[in-house]
DNA sequence: GGCGTTTATCTCGACGTCAAGACGCTTCAC
DNA sequence: GTGAAGCGTCTTGACGTCGAGATAAACGCC
């Protein structure tokens, strides 16, 4: 079956076809895919009233594990975003009663963000959900397939991931 | 090697050993895989004093062909943004003398917006630019397993771009 | 132990996007 | 032809993010 990157590359090589843009096979699939995959979330989302932003913030400190408490440095690194974005987020988070802030005892100049018990169970809720609409765009692959592309896409986003920042 | 998504996949299993988490492992890596190579594609593109907006919008007119002019509508279709967004992107590309505005001659709503020479020269530039990281990105891999990872990424993506819009 | 540096968080202004709606032109049925 | 509906583009206001800077506390060197 053809999908959209195959007509785009069509285009290049018609062009450009001085230019060899392989490359684009792979990487501009991803790239649309991340896309599509985006949109699916928010609706996913949506029927836990959550955006995938409160979703990944929610996340973050369920993972943590018992008492469900990060520091906001801790939540920006893991989710990429900068700190006056983090701070919008907590405070409109906070306000929802998804999570409370509170005095860190060990650095008065820091806070600790606590998941609260209602923050707790919309994040599992949402897991399940956004779990289950998953499967269901893989299962246009094997088992097998998806541990291969598991693994091909674990080769590029290794680098990434422990080389820089 | 491992990723970040094999400890985000390792961090679920022990918080909620009762779910099946294994879509994560590909699905989570194409979105992170994503936002990494939206950050690389920002620096590549600086160097040609492009951001990536202006380089969607310019490289979708370049792959139009002579003579290089698409109606605003066909732009929004193509680069999947609102047309409010788009009438501000084109503003900026024909402030900076990328793109230029002529009225369509077979239909008096409509514009056509045009690449210039020079908009088209910087388009250029800005792909071989972006080739190049891209090649390097996808260095890790042979060239067998680019093919199979561009195939499994088009079973993904096929169904988005068929199916629905 | 005082002083400069680093660290943690929050504040503020600018910017790009979106969604909804306004406006003008076209198309088509009658 | 005329009127209504459809289409293409632009306008507007609200919102979320970013980046730079402010504030305050902790650390470390001497």
């Amino acid at each position: 079956m053809e999908d959209e990157v195959d007509r785009l590359v069509a285009a290049w090589r018609r062009e450009r076809p001085d230019l060899d843009v392989e490359p684009l096979e792979v990487l501009s699939r991803v790239s649309r895919l991340a896309r599509h995959l985006d949109r699916a979330r928010r609706l996913a989302f949506s029927e836990h009233q959550l955006e995938p932003w409160e979703f990944d913030v929610l996340t973050a400190l369920r993972r943590a594990g018992t008492p469900y408490q990060l520091s906001p440095g801790q939540l920006l690194t893991q989710t990429l975003v900068t700190s006056g974005t983090m701070t919008n987020r907590i405070d409109r988070l906070a306000k929802k009663g998804l999570v409370e802030r509170l005095p860190d005892p060990s650095d008065r100049r820091g806070v600790l963000v606590r998941l609260t018990d209602e923050g707790r169970d919309r994040a599992d809720q949402a897991l399940a959900g956004l779990l289950e609409q998953e499967r269901a765009i893989l299962s246009e692959l094997s088992r097998a397939q998806r541990a291969e592309l598991a693994g091909l896409l674990r080769q590029l986003t290794a680098p990434f991931d422990n080389i820089p920042g």
